[in-house]
DNA sequence: CCAACCGATCGATGGCCGTCGATGGAAAAG
DNA sequence: CTTTTCCATCGACGGCCATCGATCGGTTGG
């Protein structure tokens, strides 16, 4: 859960304390948690390379048909063999664009028995959204 | 094993038409102005690469900083001078992170006299967003 | 005409990425 | 225990990409 700290600001944010350690990498949901869009102000350079990183992991033909096709599909779940032979891609490379997108914050996983269940992480795809919004 | 069922185009857009050249790309602007979200129903495979060469342009730091920092500029717009010793890259790489974001349609490049200048298309951070925007 | 400046293009280089077959590991079924 | 099924990981390969120095075209001023 988000915690409600110090009013924002313009962006005076978690993420531009010195106190993390570099070697945390800052996540799209603390950036967009505080961050006006990048039309409004020069975006900082650690923003933009979270930001980049979030967009890296959706800008691919095949990642942008799973998030799809699960956030689609019924319950709102899908397992591999769900996803393997719709989108005509072997099963490794299945399994690897899931697990970027897992690494990502867009995509949860969840092992129930053989199968591995991924849903939409809400708010995610939004949160992405939001910073590129002008209006 | 369940099966997705048969796949649902309900997407019936000016892109679908078939008078447009093969060779002609898919524009985000005619799968914005045309589709829905991509987490409502499953995209179409030509929207999804059409929707991942725009990402993949905004996906890299620098030219999300570009973007930024080019909306944010005075008169709302900037010539290269002024991008690129913020930017701290070389002026060669930063014409090259220019281009790219013309070609995805994010740009545009005006020359008067010595100078470049580039401005922000409108809306077109927002058809993005739009397809990416769940509620 | 020449010199100075801005910016695009070229060629090269190093690294990252999408893809697959092969393999491993875990859980249900027989 | 053995087999089967589902899925993650590994190793490798090919291609794409970010970056830079060098260069070239075009514009302005002397």
């Amino acid at each position: 859960m988000e915690k409600l700290g110090e009013p924002i600001d313009e962006c005076q944010c978690v993420c531009d304390t010195e106190a993390v350690p570099v070697s945390e990498l800052l996540t799209l949901t603390d950036v967009s948690a505080c961050c006006a869009p990048i039309a409004r102000a020069p975006i900082a350079s650690d923003h933009a390379e979270s930001l980049a990183r979030s967009l890296k992991a959706l800008a691919d033909p095949a990642r942008l048909r799973l998030v799809s096709m699960v956030a689609a599909h019924e319950d709102s779940e899908a397992c591999v063999c769900d996803l393997t032979e719709p989108l005509g891609l072997s099963q490794p490379t299945v399994s690897h664009h899931l697990k970027v997108l897992v690494d990502a914050g867009f995509l949860t996983r969840s092992k129930r028995g053989i199968w591995a269940y991924y849903r939409l992480v809400p708010g995610s795809l939004d949160a992405v959204a939001g910073l590129l919004t002008t209006v």
